[in-house]
DNA sequence: TACCTTTAGTGGGAAAAAGTGGTGTTTTGT
DNA sequence: ACAAAACACCACTTTTTCCCACTAAAGGTA
């Protein structure tokens, strides 16, 4: 599961550097093969491959006739793409997603379980604060009604 | 699986280099041959030969004087065309294609699955902000009610 | 505590591959 | 037969990818 934020540098040829204590655990999970994609909001999702492929499956499954199907189906799976990762353990994040998630050069790489999110920093700390209320509390979702922490 | 978007750019005689990490994949498919015809959206949809093939039958086995059926085989079985390439991996798109998709010189190429989509740069942009409602969001499709990344 | 060793992160450069544009030849249509 | 357009081929430029070296940081030992 992976977990945690991390606040990285993308250097000008749009590479990044896979914090260590992550890598392993992606590599061993991916077999060194993890795939981009783009997400709405907007950020970018990193999966290992391997976890990737049933949910690319399922939403190739839909009709492309459906509206929201296809538009599912060219931002999910139109964007996805594989990457690999250099000797220097970085990975190659191509023109296209750098340009759609507003990447220049400060980065969160967020840890949601079974993959990562990435960010703009800019875009990360908006997201941040819209996700509270005017008096800094979550706006909790109907299922956790009467959930605490 | 055809996957990933790439930004490219036609030249003057309406060539368009294909993605080198495509190429190959697409080439194998394909044996050569690809078929390239007119969606709506408007987009042009790239097939290798092969699989474009029973597509085409199981339209053409519609009853042509079912207006919905009529409509399907004009546009798509009456816009297709084989489509060769270059010794520099580059296709030709004939004017009336790239008159119905509107492609002047940037163009996005987008894999989804079993073939390619074709759109303008412009048409493309404007299909991703249609794509999500005013907070950014996914409209589901009924069938992933409650469906995760 | 200070120094040394090991590991992570960063940057740049060179070689290879891919993209681009142009020219010449063939083919087709008038 | 001539003209125009399409196709194939060739050469150059740009981009990408891979590798190596340097810097910085952390941990361990004397």
């Amino acid at each position: 599961m992976f977990k945690g934020a991390a606040s990285l540098n993308m250097d000008a040829k749009g590479r990044l550097a896979i914090p260590a204590k992550h890598r392993d655990a992606l590599l061993a999970q991916s077999g060194g093969e993890m795939v981009l994609t783009a997400h709405s909001h907007p950020c970018l999702l990193l999966y290992p491959a391997p976890a990737w492929e049933p949910i690319q499956s399922k939403i190739m499954s839909l009709s492309s006739f459906d509206k929201k199907s296809a538009a599912l189906q060219r931002r999910l799976v139109g964007y996805a793409e594989d990457v690999g990762v250099d000797s220097a353990g970085r990975m190659l994040i191509s023109p296209v997603l750098r340009e759609l998630a507003g990447l220049e050069k400060e980065v969160m790489l967020v840890g949601q379980g079974s993959h990562f999110e990435l960010w703009s920093k800019e875009a990360w700390l908006k997201e941040s604060e819209s996700a509270v209320n005017e008096d800094g509390e979550f706006e909790m979702p109907s299922e956790l009604e009467g959930f605490s922490l």
